[in-house]
DNA sequence: ACTTGGCACTTAGGCGTGTTGAGTGCTAAC
DNA sequence: GTTAGCACTCAACACGCCTAAGTGCCAAGT
């Protein structure tokens, strides 16, 4: 009863089971792989596992499947992650050396997952906490509302209409511009809220409300930066594995909805040695969640927003990671070079 | 065999069917109807019906089920828009009103309609025909890289990043965005072009090859403009429908996410003359919606852009219609204002 | 010229039954 | 620690039966 064959069993119903979707047997098992054994002796090896809880029986008399317990010791202590293919990688890198602002990169990026997987593929807009201002734009659109754009290092462009008392005019305006610009360029994006009450402190009576109400945009606009959006492609992929959702998978189109729940998941991820982190079936906090796996690992400066991707429980582990890792490096590439 | 009681049969069959998804037979129709004839006459009329090609039955003896061109009479014939509840009203008007940026109001929109017809809705951007110039920003990123800003009447803001050569500074930058924005400030975004081609080829000699790129990165966004970007939300509810579609909602879920597709959807739908415009079932020209229908209706100035939503043929059209109807009255109001 | 009751006919779907095949657990021998 | 053998279990499938719902049509009624 060695350890390192039970171990060895344990992979090849992983990866018989993701091949197939069935049960699999001890028979079919010594058929498949060269274990060197028989099929009894597969039994006392599968009996061991079923009582560590790795895997278990759909019913009385038919072969086993893994467990969520099974697939994470699958994943953290067998499974080795498959470096992409040649032309993968080439798809990879001309696909997205070719977009152009930040909105496209993303979406390219998760169409790509997608595709790359086979899977739903999440992006989370990158983590601003290190960027800092670039340049600030006020604009009158019409008396007493002002387009307020916050530009960041990282190319981000963000924009709020924002009221003002109905007299302010260009003037006042382009020397508010001024004075915030000089203030605040360069400042950090977390520390722009104290940088701009100083700033509004400073200024003449005249233009105190004004200012406020500007400043009030502008911390706004830094605010809604951090609990950041995401981004999504491939949910076409969840109806092809609809087999492998227990009752539909209704459940699970409403937590991808649900931006919160997926940011609060990506964002409780941990990355392990390897860099890509791994969320298996009821490992999800969320409910709807249970019978999936998300995939996911950080990307851009300090690997702060996630990348990653969504899928049934019953997933080819070793190469979705492959291709999450492989993607999040190129992403980062890209990033760092704007 | 008078031919308004075969429209109220017609009526009554649809009714019942969207209500209880099972094909509807005569004797639960006089049961349920107060139609003062026996199910032998409405036997009679439906075979008529059937005829004609306005029903049909799943197999040989069971009751009947609307087809294509049914829900198609129905709808241009016998069925009439129900207004929204004032608390429906009330929910639209609080949402819509709290939204700040074109983004924000657009991805509300969406929530709501989703949300009121249990469907899936989308939204298309407004389009930027007959919007004009409001400013340009141009924002030296790092050496060899300038974001450029395009912000129009309506309220968008768009931005790419423009390679130019890699010795143009902030002056030079600062004198051009000078020089475009007297010459194009007001021009309409169709327009924009040839303005700019002018403006450039006034330029001194040094700035040409600067000026050229940068008019170049201007003209790609208003270009960009055009072909308009949509926003979805109530994905999930496809699959509480998931029994109305035959095989499975992946090639729904295809067609939702290739925006293309949606995009030459919406835009070939005319409006009638009650301006909400539906597409029943094969009427569509996506295979993929063979079973699905589309009701939309145009917004904003000029009701250029849609706003629709997406289910399966076995819809509550009349009440779906109202929703779309009446939240894209809200959203162009909205959007007036701004 | 419609409408209606009656009746023979069709068929999906539910239900029990039997059969098959894959797979297990256990025991005894190696 | 491994293996062959065997009895046992159970899902899945097929078959046959029956029922309920519904139809089409005809002949009689208004």
């Amino acid at each position: 009863m060695s350890e390192p064959r039970r171990l060895e069993v344990l992979r090849a119903i992983v990866e018989d089971y993701v091949h197939s979707r069935e049960p699999v047997g001890s028979k079919a098992l010594v058929e498949r792989h060269q274990l060197g054994v028989s099929s009894a002796t597969i039994r006392n090896d599968m009996a061991l596992l079923e009582e560590e809880g790795l895997i278990t029986a759909p019913h009385t008399s038919s072969g086993r499947i893994p467990t969520d317990k099974g697939y994470r010791l699958f994943v953290d202590r067998i499974a080795e992650v498959k470096p992409l293919s040649a032309p993968e990688k080439r798809a990879i890198r001309a696909l997205l050396e070719s977009a152009d602002d930040l909105d496209d990169v993303l979406d390219r990026t998760v169409r790509l997952l997608a595709q790359l997987t086979n899977q739903v593929a999440v992006v989370q807009y990158p983590h601003l906490g290190a960027a800092s201002v670039r340049h600030i734009e006020l604009v009158l659109l019409a008396p007493g509302r002002v387009l307020v754009v916050l530009i960041s290092t990282n190319g981000a462009v963000q924009q709020r209409v924002v009221p003002v008392p109905a007299d302010a005019n260009e003037n006042e305006l382009a020397d508010l511009r001024q004075r915030f610009l000089t203030k605040v360029s360069g400042v950090r994006l977390p520390s722009l809220p104290s940088e701009l009450a100083s700033c509004v402190a400073e200024l003449p009576p005249a233009l105190q409300s004004l200012g406020q109400a500007l400043a009030h945009g502008l911390e706004h606009l830094s605010a809604a930066n951090r609990e950041d959006r995401i981004v999504m492609a491939g949910t076409a992929n969840l109806a092809r594995s609809t087999l492998d959702f227990p009752l539909t998978i209704g459940p699970v189109l409403e937590a991808l909805e649900e931006q919160v729940v997926m940011l609060r998941l990506l964002s409780e991820m941990e990355q392990d040695a390897l860099g890509v982190s791994v969320r298996i079936g009821r490992e999800n906090p969320y409910g709807g969640l249970a019978e999936a796996s998300v995939i996911a690992t950080g990307y851009g400066p300090d690997a702060l927003a996630k990348v990653g991707v969504l899928g049934p429980t019953r997933m080819d582990y070793p190469t979705t990671m492959a291709a999450v890792r492989a993607v999040a490096r190129y992403l980062s590439r890209i990033l760092d070079e704007s």
